[in-house]
DNA sequence: TCCTATTATTACCCTTCAGTGATACACTGC
DNA sequence: GCAGTGTATCACTGAAGGGTAATAATAGGA
């Protein structure tokens, strides 16, 4: 594993990140960032979100660096700071597969 | 990214899938297990977590495919099903030191 | 069979949090 | 200044879920 050492309060850190991911809101709002920059009003007409749900959950995202914000003049673009997570999603998706896989080995056995 | 479409539905599968991990609790449990399979005992033993707690947990993780269960007798025994898991910990861990970098280029400049 | 040990389940309390409408704030142009 | 637009925040509601005590289910031994 990395070089921290996995006490309990680095698992809290890493519990709260995981849920910062943990919310199909959140993912869309990365999704439809991963075309390039947006502002708020974009992402909300893209998503179909409401606009405070949108500013609360980018403010989440902001909050844990998982987006990066720009300020100019009314609008505020937002754009992702990380491309790890999208090798996260990856993963995630992998492991989807193998769900599948293994529930159709199950009905077929 | 993976050949998965990330319709809404999907990003939903995905989301819940992180909330299975945004929980310390559960990642202690995994942790924990890291060494080997584990009986529900052993596990509340090292966690220090309530055996009704420990035993939800491990159902969760388990209809999630994060962990295998073999029974023997009295015990069952609980077992990490995919590493994957620690990659994406890793991965997250690399998330929180770049965090904890870019707090110290904060403090310094 | 009865007793004991291990694990799973139930019922409940309580906290957290997503979603929303209203409102406040920030910026631009008139 | 004022009006209008884009974004953030506030206050509230309802639902989801973690923690726990009590109880049930399961298996082994006397």
């Amino acid at each position: 594993m990395g070089k921290l050492a996995l006490t309990p309060a680095v698992l809290a850190l890493i519990a709260e990140r995981f849920k910062t991911l943990a919310e199909p809101a959140r993912l869309q709002l990365m999704q439809c960032l991963r075309g390039g920059e947006k502002t708020v009003g974009q992402l909300v007409d893209d998503t179909g979100l409401g606009q405070a749900n949108v500013s609360k959950h980018l403010q989440h995202l902001h909050g844990f660096g998982f987006v990066r914000r720009r300020k100019e003049g009314l609008f505020v673009y937002y754009a992702i700071a990380d491309v790890s997570v999208f090798r996260l999603c990856d993963i995630m998706c992998g492991r989807l597969e193998a769900e599948t896989k293994a529930r159709h080995r199950l009905l077929k056995v």
